[in-house]
DNA sequence: TTATAAAATATTGTAGACAATAATACAGTA
DNA sequence: TACTGTATTATTGTCTACAATATTTTATAA
């Protein structure tokens, strides 16, 4: 078999890098230096800066000419900014999946809602996976509209940015038992075809999700802001 | 004074290659090659990579790993897919800026449709002007939602690609009139701050956009599909 | 003539060296 | 001591050359 996934360094790297960001090993604000990111990554600084193109496009770092690049800061308003694109564009979804996915499609997400209920049943303080079946749940819709465009956004540079902003906030739902709830309801309505519930289903759920990691971090606040500029 | 604008041979060809490939002088599906390209723009094959990188993210080429890149092909299915992204993001916009929108702003902003108005009595054919006076409006609209992530995708990646389409399939407004009045609807909505109104009303005028376009390329189309594949 | 295989060519991917700009350290002066 | 201008260093931007892969051409055999 040749299932070798053929890419390029500047690809590997990128995705190394994006996950760094993500994960926190390369910190908010940091400053990148290119010859030692190259000497770490084993390449030379061509495909190195080919990838920093391409962080730069998602918006994970930014890019002074003559000057250099930064690793991006998060702040509560782009959060807030963040969630309220995203319960426009995951609504849109929603309705989309509820008119576009397939029976087989919707029986799928049924299952991994099930497996989820029963997951959170065997060990309920576990809540990193319950994050993780979360974006499984919203991917799933994403995909399931169809709507190409729709999902390279979602699932694209703006799913990055929320991934970062759990990690380094630590904010994983404390809620697993109302998240599952809502994610049900929601998989009821796409799987009756009523596209418009769905939407509102899914505009509400985020909305709630917004809230409760709001009032988490008010909590935790001016906890971050570390040792680079 | 020094406003020299300081910016990076990768910045200013990205910007160049993005004109051409909107208005069609690198073709739709046309093969990209990078000596060619580079001597092209009197740069050599870094910087030209670099800005190629920025296109791929902004999904203006596709690139194949030891293959090379090419330019998209705009169909009928994706205009769909994106009329229904700007329908929904543009309508949250036209809701955030009735909230946002300073006094001043929205002073602007009716002037903007005044002048619009004069022009369009004034030559009642130029429907190009139209097109661009119909993108002010919206990209005052965007600026006004002050959500600065709203702001990058709507007037970044997505409105190229609206420009894109409009150039290749020539399909401006014929509609002028009934255009501005929907325009002028919004802005009295925006100007009372109502939110919720002003969200609907857009979304309605993109809506009618979208059919309007449609039904223009019904009629002209397999008028594409060239030399180059 | 058609199909297959090998050689030649062209194109992409990568590395390293040089040039230009910015950041830093230092010296001189008020 | 504080400040300004200069020299030094470091970093980014760019170019050229080489390596690896893909494409095309050519030759050979069925």
């Amino acid at each position: 078999m040749q299932e070798e996934e053929i890419t390029t360094l500047a690809n590997k790297v990128c995705e190394r890098m994006v996950n760094d960001i993500i994960t926190g090993t390369l910190a908010q604000g940091q400053k990148l230096n290119e010859p030692e990111l190259a000497r770490i990554h084993g390449i030379s600084r061509g495909p190195l800066r080919e990838a920093m193109s391409r962080l730069e496009a998602m918006r994970l770092i930014t890019r002074t000419p003559n000057v250099g690049a930064r690793v991006i800061t998060l702040s509560y308003e782009e959060l807030l900014e963040i969630y309220q694109i995203r319960e426009t564009l995951e609504g849109l979804a929603a309705k989309l999946a509820a008119q576009a996915m397939s029976a087989g499609e919707k029986t799928n997400l049924r299952l991994l809602l099930n497996s989820h209920g029963k997951h959170i049943l065997d060990t309920q303080g576990q809540s990193y996976f319950q994050q993780e079946g979360d974006v499984d749940f919203h991917y799933c819709i994403i995909q399931g509209s169809k709507n190409q465009r729709l999902i390279d956004m979602l699932a694209g540079d703006l799913y990055q940015l929320v991934r970062m902003y759990r990690y380094q906030f630590s904010v994983s739902s404390n809620r697993p038992q109302q998240a599952l709830k809502e994610h049900n309801q929601i998989c009821s309505a796409i799987e009756e075809g009523d596209a418009d519930l769905a939407q509102w289903l899914m505009k509400r759920h985020i909305n709630n999700a917004r809230n409760n990691i709001m009032q988490r971090m008010q909590t935790q606040s001016t906890t971050q802001d570390g040792e680079n500029r």
